[in-house]
DNA sequence: CGACAGGTTGACCGTTATCAAAGATCGTGG
DNA sequence: CCACGATCTTTGATAACGGTCAACCTGTCG
């Protein structure tokens, strides 16, 4: 072990597996028999790591830079899922099920991933059961937040999700509540479905209403976080 | 077991185990070593099973009868998430991760479950951890068909969504294409983010238009197909 | 047979998408 | 380090999709 973390140029990629929610309350032991079966891979900005309707063999584990996975619908619109940070994965759901992705991943920025082919992750979750538990709380933790997502889709108007979003984004800064938005407004606008002339109305808007005050392209402050989540 | 499956009467309800994809792989004894922890229940109509904020300590499965999963949004307004029929579960979500329900269950005619207590649950999960990988299976499915829906109503129209769901529903019989509505147009409106209103109005222009036809109440023939989806 | 929930139809209007154009920002390469 | 282009962002004008309210109709079930 002392080897390996010697080891740094070649194998400090797998670094990444020990910030994985899934893997990290493994004894070392069995973290480094992990390690040993992760595979490096790097993507240039803006380039897809898979698309739709490809066959999925293994989950990426994102280890510097940042993924963008998004849909396109039926009538060929794209809707942003979620973006990827280090420490977060993807490519599980169809690892268990159809075998065949349904979104899109893409590089946002240059960005290095681990991944770890289907076949040895089977190998782990039968060895190692508590695997299996670990990604059912993730799964459920997602299917929750997603459903809690189509229902905003379904119920709430357009200013609503955004400021319900801008409420989710909310971090405490020596008692002021500052946002940093966490995409660019365009992403926002395809994540919340609707457009960015809607979103940087309804902020303008939030700010002539003294509930927010924004600060540069992607940060904000807000002053009345009660007053926000009543809209 | 020849005697358990004598006892008709008092054992009928946990026939429905059989049912459930995530138990049905498993091997007579494991099943019957399951239906012993099974405990039967009954709802009336109407009858709320459990809802958002409840404490979560069981899974549901459904015998007879039908029920609603629905969610309160932030503002208040109802979105019905699925409707569960003999076979389906529910309850499962909780079981893996904040223990509170988020959404809430309530039994639409007379209703008979079978309830596994949490604990029993895990301790099979530990015991034969196939049942873990069907989980994560049917995870999986609800996830893609979660965020399919979500991306649906981030990025199609109302009458789009009427046409994908129509589309969904239909069932081959003798060469024509029927619907069978799942569900009133009233919880078709809820679960779709419209309302009654539209509903009936878009149906009654795809009438106009040719596309279908519709048959009393929950009923309807598919004339034109693709022409439906090209909407 | 009556009551009630569900369904339909009409009129109206608000929210939000769309199109267009100008302005700001970022990354890149000279 | 600056200049350029590409992309993102903002603002305005316009239209339409779909929600709301109201009234009426219909089927279903006690």
């Amino acid at each position: 072990m002392a080897e390996k973390r010697a080891c740094n140029h070649s194998c400090a990629h797998q670094a990444c597996i020990s910030l994985v929610p899934i893997f990290n309350h493994l004894e070392p032991a069995q973290m480094d028999e992990i390690m040993q079966t992760v595979q490096p891979g790097s993507y240039k900005k803006g380039e897809v790591i898979y698309r739709a309707g490809d066959q999925s063999d293994s989950l990426y584990i994102v280890n510097k830079g940042k993924i963008r996975i998004y849909r396109l619908s039926e009538s060929g619109k794209e809707q942003l899922v979620r973006i990827l940070n280090p420490g977060n994965f993807t490519g599980e759901l169809a690892l268990f099920q159809e075998n065949v992705h349904e979104a899109y991943a893409e590089a946002v920025v240059d960005t290095e991933v681990c991944t770890i082919k289907r076949s040895d992750l089977q190998e782990f979750l039968i060895k190692y059961p508590s695997i299996s538990l670990k990604i059912l709380s993730e799964f459920s933790n997602r299917l929750e937040k997603s459903e809690r997502q189509t229902a905003r889709f379904a119920t709430e108007r357009v200013e609503t999700r955004i400021a319900l979003f801008l409420a989710e984004c909310v971090e405490d800064q020596d008692g002021s509540l500052h946002i940093q938005l966490p995409m660019s407004k365009k992403d926002l606008a395809s994540y919340l479905g609707t457009t960015p002339e809607t979103i940087s109305r309804r902020l303008t808007a939030f700010e002539e209403q003294g509930l927010i005050k924004q600060v540069g392209q992607r940060k904000m402050e807000i002053l009345k976080l009660d007053d926000l989540l009543l809209i």
